[in-house]
DNA sequence: TAATGTTATTCTAACGGACCAATAAACGCT
DNA sequence: AGCGTTTATTGGTCCGTTAGAATAACATTA
């Protein structure tokens, strides 16, 4: 019976050790327990002798300072709120594990809430999250409107908002290592797969695009280009669309998509169509998800260090918490360039434009015998 | 100055609002408002009218109990300590998302520690969530050797630790979904590749491979079996495996991997040895992982239902917190079939053996002029 | 009228820690 | 001896909340 108390006392309690025990056993008061702990500036007039014997009661008896009752008294809690779109996928997973890696190394926790696709929860939980003490906040893929009570830091936000420090990808150098790869490989007439309008920073990664093509000669025919319409996230996304540049007849030697998974979806849509990549074009994805390695051929791509990404948005948030560091409005961040198999020397005669009138008779013959040829 | 002054109170502190403000206004003291708020026992006395005062007078001021205050008394903080290997994948990524959701709709939080392969730093984590205050942990993927102070719940979890409920895959009727969809198409002469000793649940699907295949009637060559004993995770990872297979010269018709990582590795062999899949050889993956889906042709694959793990974990271990349900030592999660391109109707004559002896032989030819046949 | 019972409300004591003012000795200095 | 200073320690208060005991006001009843 009285075993059965204790036990449940030890799970729930586990017979705390808080600074009276401490200060019980030595024949002390709390309070110079507390300050010979914390080395506060009370604890210089504690002899030294007195302070061994705290710390080493406190360690024999594991003492650990009761968190709520800490931040209860000095009104900081150490944790960071992290709103997410999703975690599910690599993207949200990379970015939240190097917040976590950051974090841990200051010794802050953070909280996480996911508000999928329901832009109308991300005020509840800001409020949930504030309630619970949180002293910043970092928001992943997601579009706040307004600034919130406290430091943010958004990776890559939709959208500037006033006060909050947005993580963004340094997208010129992004488009310039791209273009200048498929460049030095003697591609002259590229395709592009822009990304869909409602994409986060599609509009910003294409004036990039735009701006390096023209510094490095590289003229961008409108022919060339086809708008992504649909957020999909399957290969399917890059497949109709790189079938549709193809049906314009319009050779080109190589293809820069908007990301990784339209990419791997205009190779499928390329092979099938009796196109050989990188042989008779190549294709340079963005992103460096993990499928882009298991391709094939792999996929050359521009990498977006999401790892990385998550540890500057931590210590961006930590710094403006501690006030060491004053508020910047943008933080771009360096891609890397990954050359898989993807790419590869410019054929001097491109294929893309006969094969794809070879298919298209192809697919008229099949499906529509009453052409308005 | 004092501007100065009270924006930064606003913008730390938020000029709180406690029981003690809505008490003032309404000249009550704070232990009524509490009371009225949070409908205890003692409210049955309160008066209708002064509990509608409270009420208007909380939501008026945007009242919020402070969580510290909250959990300090009350000794809950309806809170988990979630401690990952790595989250950077899609698996921890998809299993937390689910203990997410879970978490959050039964109005708890999660603190996140990832240990990335250090088993040392176990013990500490636990440690500082303890002190945070957590009821319950959730590991993922990770081996703890000894029961921890709360209610734990593993999610394919490295060996049974006593008092810790061990969340697994149902092994048996994964093995018989994969099997039998291979029997279905025809397929009599089956390859295995079989997991890596160290891996978690390596030995518990091997044996339940053998169980449904001896109730199938299949027949287990181990010539036809090879065994991982590399941890890449890579697709490299199965692709020496199944090279080794096909030059043991003996045919099959369908392999089926110890995961999709391995199956994509193994596709990538057959088809460099020559070998069409599905029309040569069918491959079946297990797991699911997005590029499964990707891979061309897309891979079939038995699905751990990662997400729902996550929240059966995130359910189990508050029902042991809550005292709402008992403890059991495991639960079996029903895995999916996902049928796609890379299985097909097994040919009547293998090609497996004739193609690796001449891939062989043009592997010879090339690099191993000096061959002791 | 005093005892009893309701009803409405306040008071008090935690929860565990941190900080500050107070105290009390010990010490050096004139 | 008297005085200020340093050293070592204690006590009290507060952080915001909650539970339960206490009290006040008022009505009912023996």
């Amino acid at each position: 019976m009285s075993s059965s108390s204790d036990n449940q006392k030890k799970t729930r309690g586990e017979r705390r050790v808080t600074l009276k025990t401490i200060a019980g056993r030595l024949s002390l008061t709390p309070g110079t327990v507390s300050a010979a702990l914390n080395n506060s500036p009370a604890s210089k007039s504690i002899p030294e002798h007195t302070k061994q014997r705290i710390l080493a009661a406190a360690k024999e008896l594991n003492y650990r300072p009761n968190y709520f009752a800490r931040s209860l008294r000095l009104q900081r809690t150490y944790t960071i709120g992290v709103i997410a779109e999703e975690i599910g996928d690599a993207y949200g997973a990379l970015v939240i594990s190097g917040i976590e890696e950051y974090l841990r190394k200051h010794n802050f926790f953070f909280l996480t809430v996911i508000h999928r696709h329901d832009p109308k929860l991300l005020q509840t939980y800001a409020q949930m999250l504030l309630a619970r003490g949180v002293e910043g906040f970092i928001t992943l893929d997601t579009s706040i409107k307004e600034k919130l009570a406290l430091p943010t830091v958004a990776v890559s936000g939709h959208g500037r908002v006033d006060g909050v420090t947005n993580i963004t990808l340094n997208h010129h150098l992004a488009a310039k290592l791209a273009l200048s790869h498929l460049c030095n490989l003697g591609h002259k007439r590229i395709a592009f797969l822009k990304g869909a309008v409602v994409s986060s920073d599609a509009a910003d990664r294409w004036k990039a695009i735009c701006d390096v093509a023209d510094q490095l000669g590289i003229e961008i025919d409108p022919q060339l280009v086809v708008q992504i319409d649909s957020t999909d996230s399957t290969p399917a996304l890059g497949y109709p669309f790189a079938k549709q540049l193809l049906e314009r007849g319009k050779p080109f030697t190589a293809l820069l998509a908007y990301n990784d998974i339209s990419a791997i979806g205009a190779i499928w849509a390329f092979q099938e169509s009796g196109l050989r990549v990188p042989a008779d074009v190549s294709v340079v994805g963005f992103d460096d998800i993990p499928s882009a390695a298991f391709n094939s051929p792999g996929l050359t791509t521009v990498r977006q260090p999401l790892q990385r990404m998550g540890q500057i948005a931590a210590k961006t948030v930590i710094d403006q918490i501690e006030g060491t560091e004053e508020y910047v409005a943008e933080i771009a961040i360096e891609p890397e360039f990954v050359v898989r198999g993807s790419t590869g020397i410019a054929t001097s005669v491109s294929r893309t434009a006969e094969m794809s009138h070879e298919h298209r008779s192809l697919m008229e013959r099949e499906k529509d015998t009453a052409s308005t040829d």
